[in-house]
DNA sequence: CTGAAAGCGCTTACAG
DNA sequence: CTGAAAGCGCTTACAG
């Protein structure tokens, strides 16, 4: 900052560099965007003032000038999930290498997207992350539609359609599903069942997709129960579970559910992994928790956020993309329960 | 957006509005920032046009103009601690009703915080939310100096220093703390243990002294044993802890310890709450997976994200504020461990 | 290699 | 109640 009339403090301008090292305002904007167009000495003397005075240009006024606010757009349905929070740390970890901002735009449940979505691109954010796998098809036709109009790259994560023509980064649920399913049955289980969540999430549609794959290849017939990620609920709700049901083994999309459904089922005198195998398709701190602890699918979700972030840039840099559709690996982490 | 030459795309601005309305570019703003200033038979012309062409205006450019961006701050140490989403949702949603957008700027751990107050304040933030409880004496006096200079009204939570002229957010942990140690004493307990972190955390030297005076006022002695928040390296460090140690009670600054050491206590042989009584100091969800279930210190984090949004808003728009250290109320919630 | 000038898309006194 | 004009703090061709 600056002193100004000898006593109001004003932010140091690039007018004031400009001024304390006896050079235009463009020279000083080339030493921070193109140093290599300025003679060194300028530069040094130039680098100097900046430094001296502690200046950092205006990032609105950047933004405005250049037409690139450096800054993307996050739109999250729900940043309370544990799985959000670690995608997120995986976004800035690499936004700050590229040194860009990061806005949150929280959709919630019953927000207008088609409004959501006037509002991040006038916002001017230079790329947009959707960490929303609860996108329907039309939602994701309407995103579509905004962000060609708007031409901001844009990546979905966790969700995808036949013919969306975004690109994305995915793990592929339906295949780890499908191998943790086989494994039970592989240890002669057939009575398995796959606990999944009354709304419907792009993710767990997939995890139930390779569920029932994997039981019709063995004759088998799938069993999906619905149930709230509620504890309290889903808790009450599994109370019952057992009257009239036999069930030795049980797959949960979410491990918090799978836990709860663990407690009742000690409660209820069966051993695991005895008499029933469980086993998550997350691998949160509640599979390490548990006790026993639970055997997991293990999404890496961290690398989710980072990649679709390196991705991001890329568009953003109008680099060429080899590889728009990101299938991650996972692996499955094996613990007490299967 | 608007046709340029028949095929070029661009967004609609603040002169295509005016054009079709054929009003100046004043009254448009004026229609959009002061409507009442606006002859209504012109307002609802403006209107009528601003639907038409969707137009949103730009915000990077607004913001220039009004000196104002509209956007807040959120700094950020560790985005993937659980109870830092809760609050970043309480966050959300009071922004989101006062038009705020969110910036996330996260410290990590060994950032340079003088670098990172510069880039705040060069982003042009009108207000900044600390998120981050592990800030130190000497660390907060340099974001206070930093906001007082740039004059950006700036909330802490959960972290606040005697002489800090900053507005807090807090729970009175301290108390929260002494009073659930209370309830073990006045259970006949004597040999008290509590689990707290290495790394110090704000909250966490709170929790500290309320659990120690409780220990003086009984005439016992408090017994602090510090582990990691990893449940590998806590559950590894718990093996060892009964073989030279009594104790009849535990109280765990994080739930996740607590329900690592009810683990290996279990394992050891040991009934809880029969020989050692348990309380967490958080209530996350781990509480209620527990088996038994974890008695806990409840605090309000969803609020605590609310009010030091709410409290920001009324110091962005240079309202008086009455109370700018507030307390939230905390409650104990009783399950099976206590 | 450097500077003068136009422009980014708005807001806001100032006239009228 | 409305418009012309200056200005917010930068970037970027364009000259030189």
């Amino acid at each position: 900052m600056v002193l100004i009339g000898g006593d109001i403090l004003a932010n140091t301008t690039i007018y004031d560099v400009a001024g304390a090292a006896k050079v235009s305002l463009a020279t000083v904007s080339r030493v921070m965007n193109n140093p290599e167009k300025v003679a060194p000495k300028t530069r040094d003397k130039v680098l100097e003032v900046i430094k001296k005075l502690g200046y950092r240009p205006n990032a609105i006024a950047k933004g405005l000038a250049s037409r690139k606010s450096t800054t993307i757009g996050v739109v999250i349905s729900d940043i309370t999930r544990a799985y959000i929070a670690q995608m997120l740390g995986g976004i800035i970890d690499i936004a700050e290498k590229y040194q860009y901002s990061i806005k949150i735009f929280a959709t919630g449940l019953d927000v207008d997207l088609e409004d959501e979505m006037r509002t991040v691109v006038a916002e001017q954010v230079d790329g947009i992350l959707f960490l929303n796998e609860e996108l329907s098809k039309e939602e994701i036709e309407l995103v579509v539609n905004k962000v060609k109009e708007a031409e901001i790259p844009t990546i979905l994560t966790n969700v995808n359609f036949e013919g969306n023509p975004l690109p994305y980064v995915m793990i592929d649920y339906a295949k780890g599903a499908y191998e943790m399913t086989k494994k039970m049955i592989d240890k002669g289980r057939k009575n398995i069942y796959l606990f999944s969540t009354v709304r419907h999430y792009f993710t767990n549609d997939l995890k139930e997709q390779g569920y029932i794959k994997a039981m019709h290849e063995a004759g088998l017939t799938p069993q999906i129960f619905r149930t709230s990620g509620d504890v309290q609920v889903n808790t009450e709700h599994f109370r019952s579970f057992f009257e009239n049901r036999s069930i030795d083994g049980a797959i949960s999309v979410r491990d918090s559910i799978a836990v709860s459904f663990m407690n009742v089922a000690k409660r209820a005198g069966r051993k695991i992994p005895e008499d029933i195998l469980v086993a998550g398709l997350q691998n949160t701190k509640y599979a390490t928790l548990a006790m026993p602890t639970l055997t997991c699918l293990d999404s890496p979700v961290y690398d989710i956020g980072v990649c679709a972030m390196r991705l991001l840039t890329k568009y953003m840099k109008q680099e060429v993309v080899e590889e728009s559709h990101v299938i991650l690996p996972y692996t499955i982490v094996e613990r007490e329960s299967l």
